[in-house]
DNA sequence: ACCAATATACGAGCGCGCTCATTTTATCCC
DNA sequence: GGGATAAAATGAGCGCGCTCGTATATTGGT
């Protein structure tokens, strides 16, 4: 057995639809590896030849997801749009493509929330730089040069409060969440805007 | 035993104290809650007649840290001090009360981030509740009325975003959590005094 | 064809957080 | 004191995510 990617890759597409079906019809709890393994006819060892964690495959259906929604994002037409207008439209797409797995998303925010403590190959990880990659790249085409290290940690942190607050939004077409995106967004890049003359004071603790 | 509240409180008591212990001694994954029971010298079935869940402890060590943090605060003399410099001295005092559970915070993160699906009486909800109650009070002190939801909703994303970050921060005296938590909260008066004005418009999906 | 060499699949088993039927202990009433 | 009663403690046991020693399949060299 030295070759034979495709199979590899085929077994990995299996586990994920697998997962991504058992997710929907259950919840991410209640299913569990064993369930996955078996609806992915393969032994319940096997599973962690293709994913370190429970937690990485829904992070890999989730940063899927991002990029789909960039590649939506990128095919939608548009006509002189503001940064923020462009940054709402991207984050919509992005809800509309994980939609399916909008309850299960806080499972993935203890992991990625922090910046520092990931392995460069995390599965998870790759969710968040996905999509603050677009998010640099939109930054950058409405003139505004590379986001600092500080405006993406902020950036995300407001981004992960949108999905852990989408997660239990029960307002009848997630509208409240949609509020919530303009609100943050509309912090995000009026902070953005002062940042540019400013320096900050230095403060004691 | 009908009304031996005193044994138990005390019982309770050295649960936490163990728990304080042993999470600072050897992590919060590596302690078990075998290990605690023992610790506290009791059955490892007893302890969760005390505390539903693993997290529901450090929670509670947690509120209760916020809770000296928000006395501290209110002990300390200041003059004339502005909105901003108010909240970044509470959150400052906060850190210092829960620095020895500062790795462990994650864990608490992904329960306590949504505010809608917590139920009444959670212990990990109560570390948001008391950190809110405070932040409130000193808006209204500083004549903003009452905060909005929405307001408490992106205060408390900031707040989390600053505790993950400060949990995985390896700078020497954690110096760049305190730059992330005065950017944080420059962004949020900052939104805040842009708010009173005016009516944000409407957007579509 | 055969034999290493090795990548992959396997599943019994581990330790975990947590549950629950049972036992122990404290309290009240006479 | 001595049941009756109920609160609290107990620890065997469950199902989980995950590990790891073993078995099996696939290749390259001759």
């Amino acid at each position: 057995m030295r070759v034979n990617a495709e199979t590899k890759a085929a077994t990995r597409r299996r586990i994920l639809e697998a997962a991504g079906r058992l997710f929907a019809e259950q919840g991410f709890e209640a299913t569990t590896t064993r369930d996955i393994a078996a609806a992915a006819e393969i032994a319940s060892g096997t599973l962690f030849n293709y994913f370190a964690t429970k937690e990485a495959i829904v992070g890999c259906l989730a940063s899927a997801a991002v990029e789909a929604a960039g590649a939506d994002f990128a095919r939608q037409t548009r006509e002189t749009p503001a940064f923020d207008e462009d940054l709402f439209a991207y984050v919509a797409a992005g809800l509309r493509r994980l939609k399916p797995l909008r309850k299960h998303l806080p499972s993935l925010l203890q992991t990625s929330l922090s910046p520092l403590a990931d392995a460069p190959a995390d599965e998870a990880a790759s969710l968040r730089i996905a999509h603050l990659e677009t998010v640099s790249r939109l930054a950058e085409r409405h003139g505004r040069g590379e986001l600092s290290a500080v405006a993406l940690q902020l950036y995300w942190t407001l981004y992960a409060g949108v999905l852990a607050f989408w997660a239990a939004d029960r307002s009848p077409k997630q509208e409240d969440t949609l509020a919530l995106v303009d609100h943050s967004l509309g912090m995000f890049v009026g902070w953005l805007d002062g940042q540019t003359s400013e320096s900050p004071p230095e403060r004691k603790q």
